[in-house]
DNA sequence: AACACCGCCTGAGCGC
DNA sequence: TGCGCTCAGGCGGTGT
């Protein structure tokens, strides 16, 4: 599931083929993938299901989604990736935001190239020069975000969390004070830090020894300094990887990526810790799966030294 | 106000 | 072989 590093490594991916490109036509194939400003809450009705009757949706107009813009720049904020495109004649540049939710891509495509899966494709842009990007997602727990400008952009990405590959101690303490949820529950609120899932919440906490389970007001500095730098170290590793790739991750060229492969806690529960050896602890914490070493991560505050554990490079 | 909880969605993996 | 069940989880809405 694309978390940060996975959003990184598919902005860098599709750069090169993206940019400076005109998007010639769109086609959507699911309205209801797209969220427009002016859309009831809650997206394009697809939450009004079995809430009383559907609101109505607008049909979208093609410059909504980039079409007849020349693709500037792609930008990334926590988990989400935005794509801004250009007007020849200097109207403002109009914005479309990809969530890839949980089995979310983009693909690029080069022209006569196609797509092994090509099942649940919801939208495609036509490029010049030519070739095509493609947005699949089978479980449609991504989406697109239409918004009208730069400013629109800034403002949604200001609702969020410090980007979590350079998050810093000092803002999360102030954010977590007094908070009494525990830390990976407030680790995966992205409004508190933009870009950290599951898999990253369980291997930073185990990387700065930290139990998942602690309460996020009650570590002190030192292990906000530890767990900061252990969220910046994880998420660093994976994106020298080419992401975590679990099941459906790919980069916009289709490659999967190998930080799974270093995983210490992720999906391990039962196995032997590759630390110490003792078998890892698995629970649900924050409405979510998570995992962790009773030995390496005790409940009870510990000396800390300020020292991340396991901190091997890549 | 802060936080917990729900429902959306499909495919993999499992037991029988 | 095939069916039906459970599980995975980001995120926004609703409940406490």
């Amino acid at each position: 599931m694309p978390e940060l590093p996975e959003v990184e490594c598919l902005r860098r991916s599709l750069m090169p083929h993206l940019m400076g490109r005109k998007v010639v036509t769109v086609r959507l194939y699911r309205r209801d993938v797209v969220v427009t400003p002016d859309d009831p809450p809650g997206g394009a009705s697809r939450r009004a299901k079995g809430k009383g009757p559907p609101s109505p949706v607008r049909r979208l107009r093609a410059e909504e989604l980039l079409s007849g813009t020349t693709i500037t720049d792609l930008r990334r904020h926590g988990k989400q990736l935005a794509i801004l495109g250009k007007w020849a004649d200097g109207r403002p540049m109009r914005v479309l935001l990809v969530h890839l939710g949980m089995t979310g891509q983009l693909r690029y495509l080069d022209p006569g190239v196609r797509l092994a899966d090509s099942s649940h494709i919801h939208a495609k842009w036509r490029l010049d020069p030519p070739g095509r990007l493609v947005f699949r997602d089978p479980r449609r727990f991504g989406g697109l975000w239409t918004l009208p400008t730069e400013a629109a952009l800034e403002a949604r990405w200001q609702r969020l969390g410090p980007d979590a590959l350079r998050v810093t101690a000092p803002p999360l303490r102030r954010a977590l004070e007094g908070s009494r949820r525990a830390v990976k529950a407030a680790l995966l609120d992205q409004a508190v830090i933009a870009g950290v899932g599951n898999i990253y919440a369980d291997e930073a906490l185990f990387l700065s020894c930290i139990h998942p389970g602690r309460e996020a007001g009650g570590l002190t500095s030192a292990e906000y300094q530890t767990l900061t730098a252990a969220i910046r170290q994880v998420l660093r590793w994976s994106i020298a990887s080419g992401g975590s790739t679990l099941r459906d991750y790919v980069d916009g060229q289709g490659r999967r990526g190998r930080g799974q492969e270093r995983h210490m806690v992720y999906g391990r529960g039962g196995e032997p810790c590759r630390e110490c050896g003792s078998p890892l602890c698995s629970g649900v914490i924050g409405q979510r799966t998570t995992t962790w070493c009773r030995v390496c991560q005790p409940r009870g505050r510990r000396v800390n030294t300020g020292v991340i554990h396991n901190a091997r490079g890549p």
